[in-house]
DNA sequence: GTGGTCTAGACCACG
DNA sequence: GTGGTCTAGACCACC
């Protein structure tokens, strides 16, 4: 899989690594075992700091979409890590609520909003049909 | 309007104050030409500082939702001062992107995810519904 | 509040700091609403860097023991953030089960082994009573 | 007696190895005198490293648990090699300390914290109950 | 060679 | 001045 840093970004480093390893993870790219780089190996590739992928790496951990195992290295982990729980939900309602609130705020339609939420979703779902 | 700062959020304070006032626009609460209190007065009825409220209004100018008037002070803009243009189109597809890889990584719903984005939008249609 | 680092020791110094600070609330030194030092203020009282302090304070707050607050700083968080979850019985549950067992093959008497955890938890509980 | 390694703990292998050997034969299923496999033999039956076992095996001696004979092998030793001494009840102390502080600090009742330590110990001495 | 820990020093966003 | 982020370089425990 390939990772593109935007070192222009407003978002951080690790940050910018998590989103594109879940996007990775949901678009089939990186699938339950696969291995991913360790982190001297990333950072070098990348061009950054061993520090900055170890964070990023700590919190897909934390969020159960990795796990460290001690012969394997990092691999990806089953579905089954990483539920949706209140936390997520409360998480997930605020951000979309935002962006609702702006996309509404511009004029936005709600099938226009509609359809660019269920489009994105599958994309992802027929990238990777199979869970 | 009633503006709520969570002073232990990990958003900076004028995130959550620009987020609220745009939530507050798309809810009718705040309609056209309504006027926002100056940066002085916000500042201190929140008990922050006054550059914080000042960098919120500042990103809402340059999106087009509010105008400095010298004399009537800040208002709110009609529809027409804030377009959908590509950079945010750009913008949107992004985060809505990220959103929805790490919905379907923790194995929601299609159903459900478009469920909620709908939710959210019409919430702010029936609330404000003559645009 | 007092801490002390062991140096010597094989417990990593932010853990170290993690416990001693638990501990302080368990026994009332440090109560909700308290101040704790920046990580700047404690590393230097310390000496040690600033990425270690900042470490500790990081679980910390994941553990809903402090929160940030972006004007009163670093606070210890009231009762209320910090419950008795499953996932924390599982670990109380693993930790404890290893120490009995070294105990009792080492030929500790059950009154013994009893006596020495009521008699710890009630130090806790007789100096920060009012819960 | 069947030992399980979780490669993806944080603990590392050698301490999960001692952890579960002590808590075997605190629960008799291993006695005195009992043989141990050879650091080859439970190296290749877990699929770890030679020197991960050697490590364990050698805590374990170090503590008096077991004793590694030229001709007979790794042995269970009498509860006699491994009696409670000072250095091991300051450990104790401190590590019961820090799992009663955080115990408290999360609301829990000094009965339900009494119970489970309790309970754990009473497994043990219900399944090994001569000594 | 791996991740975990610690240090030192730097810049920036925030308030 | 604060925490957040990033870099660089180092040592150690683990396997």
């Amino acid at each position: 899989m390939i990772l593109k840093i935007d070192f222009e970004s407003d978002l951080p480093i690790y940050i910018q690594l998590k989103t594109q390893i879940i996007e990775g993870i949901a678009a089939g790219v990186l699938k339950e075992g696969d291995p991913l780089p360790s982190v001297r190996q990333m950072a070098s590739d990348l061009g950054i700091n061993l520090h900055t992928v170890n964070k990023a790496y700590t919190f897909l951990k934390q969020d159960g979409f990795i796990t460290v195992h001690r012969q394997k290295g990092v691999v990806i982990n089953s579905i089954h890590g990483r539920r949706v729980n209140e936390d997520y939900l409360a998480r997930l309602h605020k951000d979309l609520s935002s962006l609702a609130a702006e996309a509404y705020c511009r004029g936005m339609n709600e099938e226009e909003f509609k359809n660019i939420c269920t489009e994105l979703f599958t994309k992802f779902k027929s990238q990777s049909p199979k869970w």
